[in-house]
Order: structure tokens, then C-alpha cells, then sequence
DNA sequence: TGTACATCAGTGAACGCGCGTTCACTGATGTAC
DNA sequence: TGTACATCAGTGAACGCGCGTTCACTGATGTAC
């Protein structure tokens, strides 16, 4: 009987608070974080700009709740690379793959989405603090998980494992934005692929070292969308 | 005796495009590329703002300028530390020297003109090609040089060069983009130098493999402006 | 069950702002003779 | 050297726009009796 339900469009509007943040994604996906305002907003919920301030404190606000919205969209479409990780016994296969799966859909995300990505990395606003990250973002507990079984298997020195997510989120934050903003923004699918495959190799040899060699670092977790293991 | 000498004030303002490029920059440095507008960009100039109508076709081909300016700054600012490196005779220590220095100067330019930074790589307007930017921007030839010289020592495997400087520079631009606008943005400085620190251990044993142990790739170019070699 | 009332989500009109851009113009500079 | 003229960098006024935000309001919903 709550009105929050949401179900019949009862009282007004119903969930406007909700569909307000909706729209604000929406712009945000079509022309990025500056196309997100009051105004557009409501005209895309079908309610005067006035009705959205009973709902948000003002405009700075609504950018807030657009971010966290683009921010789960992006953690869903990454778990989305690493639940359809092969089955494997070996553990230090597994933590590689993972490793390597978060990194492909963090970049595939930012590539399928820009106007999300950069919503969520923009300047400003609130942001989660190192601690609360760790606690509430989930692809970013999955990387700390893979490491730390890179540890525990012996690939990782234990040397090397304070603040190596950074090392990890940095390389694949920077090949996204050089993809989208910077200087491979127009390159070919292809010679993209080669660059990340080598930053793979790179990375992956870093965190193990030499021992890198013996293990698969750099197949693609999902061969995009469509047909599931073409040549 | 061409007016755009710049040397004496004659003909008017002499200089007005160029005043405006400053005066551009001036506001990317304060308030980012958002902050980059025709009429502010006259008022610093000290003219109407009709008259940038003169000198650009609109308010795009300005943002473009002022990008290019950033990029300009950007590249000076590097090579300070890329200078400031000590000799040695040893072309290993000195390539691996040169990437550090490199990466530092990268981040370090972020971190002090965050708004110079943003406006570099922001999106849309111009871009250098990938082609082009090899040519003509000056640490990226660098970058790639030190690359070529892992690999003449036989540090750095043939196989693994292709593609080697998107890997530094993905890191290097991630890093700075946490830094300066992600879940970074608040950490006080011993923990980036840590995980900066990190990074380059990782990035480095990624390039040359175990061997990195024998080699000093993390120490700071340049303590920061000020004394030279402080504690 | 029926009525009176309180609540509060949304309306409609209006504000002031800074923006990009255009227009006809002015007046300093450079040049031809 | 001196005068008439062409050039063109910059002026001043104005436009239409979409924005964030505020105001007094309306009318549907929920509640007390």
C-alpha cells in the first residue's frame, strides 16, 4: 500500500524521484555528464522542472545520483565478464582470469558507454572514499580477492601486494579514457586489441613475474555479444 | 616591422589571439575546460567579445587552442624532469630512469594543473592521431625511445615491444585520472607515493621481466620544486 | 459509510543570468600617389 | 613629405536560448472523527 511501490502509477506520479534519476542516466549515456540538467530531466519524466525539486536539493544533486546510477551500471556489466569465466581447477589460473576478465569488461563498459563512464569518473561531486570502496563496490572487491589468491598461491610476493589494485584500476582507467578521449579514440578494433593484450602480457608479468609464462593472461573473457566462441 | 612580432603594442591589441589563448588557458587552469567561454576568454583580454570573432571561427575552434596549449604546457613540464635525470653509463638504468621519469613528470603535471590536465584530454575537438603524435610531441618520442633502447639492450624482449608505450601511458593517465578526480582524490601524499611506487615496480618487472631486481626504477626524478636531495 | 480537513506532490508563471553569435558601426593603421 | 583612401581590428547594442531556482498556487490523496 506504500505509494514507494511503485507498481500502479498511484498519487501523482508515483516514483518520480526515481524516474528523474532514469533520465538523468539517460542524458548522461546520449551527451555525458554536462548534458545532465534539472530541466531535461523532468521534461523527459513528463513533469514541470519546479516537481523535481521536492525530490533533490537542487542541481548538484541530481549529477550526484547520476553518478552512483552509472557507477552500478558499470559494476553490473562487469560482473557480467566475470561470471561467464570458465571453470578452472587451478587456482592460480583462475585468479589471472579474473584479473583479466575485470579489466576487459571495465574497459568494454567504458567503450560501450561512454557517457556513463565519464559520468561516473567526473569531476566533482561526492565520490566513495578508499575505505567505503572497498567495502560496497564489488568488481573492486573481486580485484582485491584475485590478488589476494595471487598471494596465497605464491605468485604474488607478498611484497608486492600492498596497493597493487591501484596498479591494476590505473592501467585499465587510462587505456579507457585514451580509448574514448585520447589518442586511440580512432583506432581500429584491432590494433586496440593488440594494445590491450599487450598490457596484459605487461601487467600480468608484473604482478607474477617471470613465471607468467605458463599461464593464459590475455584471451578475451567474452568475445563481445553474440556467438560464443567464433574464430 | 610585422604586427605579429608582439614586441611593441601597436596596431590595435597586436597580439589578440595569442591574448586569448592565454587568456583560455587562464581559465581551463581555474576552472577547467567547462570554464573556457568566448566572452570570459575577451574579459581577461581586455576586449569585446565580438572582437575573438577576428581570430576564431567560434567558441569550438577556442577550446581547441586552449587544448593544444595544455598539451604544450604539459610536454614542457615533462621534460623538466626528464632533464633533471642524473648521467650514468649504464643505457639499462638509463632507459628504465627515463620511463620513471617520465611516468613522474606525467602525474605530477596532473596533480598540480588539474584543470590544464582535464582540459588536455577532454573530450571531443581535435586530437592528435596516433601517427602524428608520435612526430610531433616531444615525451612521447621519448617514451617510445626509451622503449627502443630496453629492447637494443635485450632488457626488453623483442615480442613484448609492440604496442609497449599505450601500457605506460594507459598507467601513467589512469593514475592521474584517480588522482586528481577519482577514489584517489583525498589520499594524502605518502600513500600515492606508495602506490605510485607500486605501480612502477609493476610496470617495470612487467617490462623486463625478474631482472628489474638488479635495477633502480622507482626513486624519484625530482623531489617534488624546492631543495634537491632532502630526506 | 460519509464528511471535513490536513498534507504534500506537482503546476504555471516568472526572475535573472551568462552564454554564443550577429549586426551595423568606428576609428586607427597602412598604402598609393 | 603630404594627402586621400582602403583595410580591417575592435566596438556597442542587441538577439534568442536554456539554464537553475523561487513563488504562490492547485488539486489529488490520506486521515480523523
Amino acid at each position: 500500500m506504500t505509494p514507494s511501490g511503485g507498481s500502479k502509477r498511484s498519487y501523482h506520479h508515483g516514483d518520480l524521484r526515481n524516474a528523474l534519476v532514469d533520465a538523468a542516466a539517460q542524458l548522461a549515456e546520449e551527451g555525458g555528464p554536462a548534458a545532465i540538467t534539472v530541466r531535461a530531466a523532468a521534461r523527459i519524466a513528463g513533469v514541470t522542472p519546479t516537481a523535481a525539486y521536492r525530490h533533490f536539493e537542487g542541481h548538484e544533486q541530481l549529477l550526484d545520483a547520476a553518478k552512483e546510477r552509472a557507477m552500478e551500471r558499470m559494476g553490473a556489466a562487469m560482473q557480467v565478464y566475470v561470471r561467464a569465466l570458465p571453470e578452472t581447477d587451478d587456482p592460480v589460473q583462475r585468479s589471472l582470469s579474473t584479473l583479466a576478465a575485470i579489466a576487459r569488461g571495465y574497459i568494454q563498459f567504458a567503450r560501450s558507454e561512454p557517457g556513463l563512464f565519464r559520468t561516473a569518473f567526473q569531476q566533482g561531486g561526492s565520490i566513495l572514499d578508499g575505505e567505503t570502496i572497498v567495502k560496497s563496490d564489488i568488481p573492486f572487491v573481486l580485484l582485491a580477492q584475485a590478488l589476494d589468491d595471487l598471494v596465497a598461491t605464491g605468485m604474488l610476493t607478498r611484497e608486492y601486494r600492498p596497493m597493487a589494485e591501484i596498479t591494476a584500476w590505473s592501467a585499465v582507467h587510462g587505456f579507457s579514457n585514451l580509448s574514448i578521449d585520447g589518442p586511440l579514440r580512432d583506432w581500429p578494433e584491432h590494433m586496440l586489441e593488440q594494445a590491450l593484450a599487450r598490457m596484459l602480457d605487461i601487467l600480468g608479468r608484473g604482478f607474477v613475474g617471470d613465471a607468467l609464462a605458463h599461464y593464459d593472461f590475455v584471451t578475451p573473457a567474452i568475445p563481445s555479444s553474440g556467438s560464443s566462441t567464433t574464430a
